[in-house]
DNA sequence: AGAATTTTTAACCAAATAGTTAAATATATT
DNA sequence: AATATATTTAACTATTTGGTTAAAAATTCT
């Protein structure tokens, strides 16, 4: 992203916050602003519309959602290793931006062309598309008998699924189990042990 | 619930297709009143308000998510059988409403007090705490060395995990493996015996 | 049949919210 | 120093949206 005033920053910021955690339709302009500390006015003349700095706080997230898939990959390690770091370093990344997936499967709800576009356009960049890597690490260690024979998609989409769901119901899983401190380094250390542990067995050969 | 009349039944059921599809906040009072086919005073004549509504709403459908749960669990099976009828019937039921666990997982992000009430309230019935009985049969394998020692609650959250993450992911899924036909059948059968070939090989003695 | 009550509607109001503007201020350029 | 440009603001406008109302119509009751 090119050089951006110290005002532009602020305000992305701010609208970067307000849009993830109330989404396109709770967040207020006015709240963005006031979270920026700046007059509403500047919004629009920065941005234009509400559409316009949506749509590129939109483009920001998804960039980082692929970009902590990217950095969970490390094709060198044999399977149980390459899983053992995706999962590890995947939790970690979702660790520090626990509410970036949510807003993003949120909003991908919505038949919004412009967000269906951006979507498709960064995630189909050949050098940034982490869920091919990833199924075609499987694929390739199936092949090798490395391990049993399965559905590469699918274990991806398993994979996926236990690793976001831990952020995704935390408010879920905090009023049901209260006593488990979903925020806690503990929790997470311990989500990470028991997703490794049912892949790596679920599927070694 | 007890008796509606038949306009309170239409404005209810069109009130739920607008909040399940767009949220609290995307969805318009106006829409919902064109969805029922009704005059909007009426939406406030029978209901006072859109919170009202809403609350009304998001109720009866964590009432419907909590039988989810509740009908895909059978207690009387072995651990085996019983994970295997649990993943499939719940399956079924979330493709059947395929929208509502969302909607519900990110409602319950807001710091909505009303929300957070209903949902407490819901889930603590005892009768109904089909979480807790899961957990329990889980808890009750592992004793009698039916599975491998775990930590059971995390069992359930990976269970619940990839079968949510199927519908919850769709458009994202359907972005990047156009190929696949997450409405289809078939791949809804792939997903069901991936999930379960994974947990039970990845937990069985 | 007439009265009472309920239901429904078109029209409207009040508040919320995105967006705009004229002017002031700050910064950069000549 | 003067001018041009960029940034910022208070105040405002336009539109959206939840909610209200008076009256009409339908239904129920006596």
């Amino acid at each position: 992203m090119e050089h951006l005033s110290e005002t532009e920053q602020k305000i992305y910021q701010a609208a970067t916050r307000v849009f993830i955690h109330h989404g396109r339709d709770g967040a207020r302009m006015e709240d963005i602003a006031k979270e920026a500390g700046i007059n509403k006015a500047l919004l629009h003349y920065y941005f234009r519309s509400k559409e316009k700095l949506y749509a590129n706080v939109f483009e920001q997230e998804i960039r980082k959602v692929v970009m902590d898939l990217f950095q969970s990959i490390n094709l060198e390690l044999d399977i149980q290793t390459f899983l053992h770091t995706f999962i590890f370093t995947y939790i970690d990344r979702l660790h520090q931006n626990p509410f970036v997936v949510q807003f993003m499967l949120w909003e991908m709800r919505s038949p919004n062309t412009l967000i269906r576009e951006i979507f498709q356009k960064i995630f189909s960049d050949d050098q940034y598309s982490p869920p091919q890597k990833v199924v075609q690490k499987i694929q390739q260690a199936i092949k090798n008998r490395k391990i049993r024979k399965l559905e590469a998609r699918h274990l991806l989409f398993n994979i996926i699924g236990m690793c976001i769901y831990t952020f995704i119901a935390a408010p879920v899983i905090t009023t049901l189990f209260p006593e488990l401190k979903v925020q806690d380094k503990s929790f997470i250390t311990q989500r990470k042990n028991e997703i490794f542990n049912l892949i790596w067995n679920g599927i070694k050969p």
